[in-house]
DNA sequence: ATTATATGTGTAACCGGTACCACATAGGAA
DNA sequence: TTCCTATGTGGTACCGGTTACACATATAAT
């Protein structure tokens, strides 16, 4: 592959002009600009990245760090980022951490020594030093990680109250409401928002705490359910809420007849239950272009106006909940 | 952060021996080993890839070009090669493409620019000169896009015949068979695998093509279990095979008392719908798994045992067929 | 004693860009 | 005329590694 001596060769200029071309810096006359541009074109010219990186210690590489992409909330997200990120000449490095401290601190050193420009990160792990003394710009999705580190999130404290009201304004009297673990922010924060909701109301509850697993919560709301008349179920996720509808179809209890389940992601998991998933929906898409903008915006040196983002939900009634049919 | 020749400085040798000592490369003598780890140690040492790749045109990184990564076949494709790739210390540069040339071409061109190491490449677009003629090692998944270049999938054929048995099996006598797009490779190859078995066995057949595409499918098979006797379905995908399931719950049809389904994928999707989908599962992780290990084995020189891999595809018998109540 | 071979190390060119600095020229201001 | 500034270009050190080559020295073989 040609390199930029070539080209300069090829146009009869030096080196530094068509640096400055290539860059659109400085000076150069309309002529050089000709002469550079054919031979560029004869040429099949390719500016090699990795150069420019060794010079600029800068790059357009953007490691993204979830979980585990097979979770049904990681792709969108990943989706949205690789879009943006795109669009704006950056490449996304796909890194699944397992919420392991130790792969996601392997990860980020590895990315560091291929000059990484920036980390989108969705973490368990708080206040690390790992990430609030890298000096590569970072940003937190969906889990908060330090006051000092910009996030974006859904909102899901509101979306929990939408959701649960969604099930008072149906009539439900007595609410299961199958929480996510305790710890983890997000689902604090949707727990909150139920409570919000259904204190002082006089309506039954009852909490369990699932992970977002669905043969668990599959076995787990089984149990209440023979226990209990609810009548209401407010799920953290849709992958609990399907595990919750099939634990219902087994005892033979009517959704959403007798039993009407509120979900929460709105993954097309949802749409694509019998019967569809009334669901609090997170912008996912959102969620992940608005983070790799900002992510974008401090590589590039940029001040953000909000240090912290969070994109409303939105409730889709579909056919778990009655006013949906 | 420090470089090479400070290590070799603070060591008293020069940066070749150090170089060497990074590369397990060359003679180096214990003592030289010694001074030079310890110095890294006390610099906190690490080598810049970026360096490294100007210097050897190498680099770590495999660039995986997908459809999109929300289709739910995808994510633990990507998952399988990235855990691979982390074993081998290789990268994932992660890829939409939206089955479109023109974005597939930018990424080959730009990930060429940063020196990426291979690709792996699920794309219908087949012959093409971008790949073939590549100088840089490519292995296709899922589809074929070249004899010269290797594949890996699941046996689609032989999948789909074990899928359709499973329905002649539970004793369908009037089958819809909801074929893929034709044209796309493992769509023909479950459609002939179908076909395989069904001929001659006197029973009604009816076929109809859809998209992978849930609302699409819903209202196919809609039509079509109005108008005919269906008592059997074979669905091409999980997605589509849950459309089906939708369209006969609309119509009050029993599954899998009145009509059976059989999907395809052996996503998560299969285990969280209600019934459970009996379907024929494609081992996605193993695909991925050994398609990141024969890019590896590629970069590295070594040559392929088998050009063509298949993985063989398993049954999960579930709620939607009766062997499986 | 001579030659061959294994072991061990250093020098410096090179990968392909960037960017600082020097230098040239032209036109306008003092 | 002299000085200043805007415009335009070129030379080259530098980023941080790799590696070919030269050059040792020690030991074994002839």
């Amino acid at each position: 592959m040609a390199n930029i001596r070539d080209v300069a060769q090829k146009a009869g200029v030096s080196v530094a002009t068509v640096s400055r071309y290539l860059n659109s810096k400085g000076y150069i006359s309309e002529e050089a600009k000709n002469v550079i541009s054919k031979a560029i074109e004869e040429l099949q010219y390719q500016p090699s990245m990795i150069a420019r990186s060794l010079s600029t210690k800068q790059s357009t590489f953007i490691g993204l760090i979830v979980p585990d992409i097979v979770n049904p909330f990681f792709p969108e997200l990943a989706r949205a980022i690789e879009d943006v990120a795109l669009a704006y000449g950056y490449t996304v490095i796909l890194c699944n951490s397992d919420e392991k401290l130790d792969k996601e601190m392997n990860y980020v050193k590895t990315l560091q020594q291929k000059y990484v420009a920036g980390f989108i990160v969705a973490t368990i792990h708080k206040d690390l030093e790992l990430y609030t003394e890298l000096d590569i710009p970072i940003v937190a999705i969906d889990r908060r990680i330090h006051s000092s580190i910009p996030y974006i999130a859904s909102d899901n404290r509101e979306g929990a109250r939408i959701g649960t009201q969604h099930l008072l304004d149906n009539g439900c009297k007595n609410i299961l409401c199958m929480r996510g673990p305790s710890g983890l922010g997000p689902a604090d924060d949707r727990f909150a928002g139920f409570n919000d909701v259904v204190k002082g109301k006089g309506i039954e509850t009852h909490i369990i705490e699932c992970p977002f697993q669905f043969e668990e919560a599959e076995k787990m709301v089984k149990k209440v359910l023979q226990e209990f008349p609810i009548d209401g179920i407010f799920a953290s996720s849709d992958v609990t809420a399907a595990g919750a509808m099939k634990a219902a179809y087994s005892l033979g209890i009517k959704v959403p007849d007798q039993l009407q389940i509120v979900g929460y992601d709105g993954t097309t998991l949802a749409s694509q239950l019998t019967p569809g998933l009334t669901t609090v929906a997170q912008d996912l898409y959102k969620i992940g272009a608005t983070a790799a903008r900002m992510l974008i915006k401090l590589i590039e040196g940029q001040e953000l106006a909000e240090p912290e983002v969070l994109i409303p939900a939105e409730l889709l009634i579909r056919e778990t909940t009655r006013s949906g049919t």
